[in-house]
DNA sequence: TGAAAGTTTCAAATAGTATTGAAAGAAAAA
DNA sequence: TTTTTCTTTCAATACTATTTGAAACTTTCA
């Protein structure tokens, strides 16, 4: 294939999976783009290369920073501000995880422990107490389990067991 | 709290966390409410507890039947159906998670597997190749991880691993 | 300081998704 | 067979999220 159009599926598919996953198709497509240019682009660049205006271009690439999952580069000589992906896989997943980990699990499990103790003793309300312990129990096990498993100091192990385990 | 706030909250809530991972907020809503209810309920009863149309909470149902997370049950001498979720969280996440797994993750590791092969030798090519090959290699772990986590023969195992290691 | 080059903001337009509700379809009962 | 009850479909509509583009803002350089 060449590689114009295997980039152009590339970010296709990137954007269309982020999309399923709740991320914005736009960001989804910055950040693939990124991901595989050797050099930091700039704003122009992604603007061109995508086709998409200038604001929406501005806004996801800020988000994606602050996200971690790309930098800010200035270069010597340079007025422009140029953007560099994050090209370690292992420390994007990371920084997904850990981010959506935050924003979106720790609520529910926060909600959760509140909702479990809820009283009251008709079958409607036991039903209730016992279906949001339960989701408790399952949520707060997964939200231990990425904890560790993203915690920096066990990245290395963890590279290692998946390469074993293979 | 009272019991109509915690179930309206917990209804609430599914349906935002649905809707940041990519589900439908009222797919979410008619599984929240069928989770936490004691009885089966009919289409009737989801449209008037949830306040949504006729259409809506039919093609949600089916939707959810689709995955596997909620029965169609008949009821003796009654000629309406009714419906039951799964209560099983076990159950749920697996069955999400494989659903998912073969709906989304495994075509993007098909598609990567074919996209590293890109052939070149200039700088693009080749962090194009670099990029697309490390997304294989943690899309296809991350992938045989879940394969194995959620094959039913080893559900027994990681409850009790994930009770011990609480 | 003023002009040039770039970035950020945000109201309005657009595109994309979800929802409604009425009509058609199906199955059971009369 | 006709009526009744319930389910499914789908075109129209409402709603939400994304994107645009021009104006405001900021920074750098002459």
């Amino acid at each position: 294939m060449e590689l114009h159009d295997a980039k152009d599926k590339f970010i296709q598919a990137w954007g269309a999976f982020g999309s399923q996953w709740g991320i914005n198709r736009s960001m989804a497509q910055v950040h693939a783009l990124l991901l595989i240019s050797p050099e930091p682009l700039s704003t122009e660049d992604v603007m061109d290369q995508l086709n998409i205006s200038r604001g929406n271009a501005n806004m996801n690439l800020r988000a994606l920073i602050d996200w971690h999952l790309v930098d800010r580069i200035l270069k010597t000589g340079e007025r422009r501000e140029f953007f560099q992906a994050e090209k370690d896989v292992w420390k994007i997943a990371t920084h997904i995880t850990r981010e959506r980990k935050k924003r979106e699990l720790e609520p529910m499990v926060k909600l959760l422990a509140e909702l479990k103790r809820t009283e009251g003793q008709n079958a409607e309300t036991k039903a209730f107490r016992q279906m949001t312990h339960d989701l408790h129990d399952l949520t707060s096990r997964i939200d231990a389990v990425l904890e560790r498993s993203t915690r920096s100091d066990v990245q290395w192990f963890l590279k290692a067991a998946s390469t074993l385990l293979r």
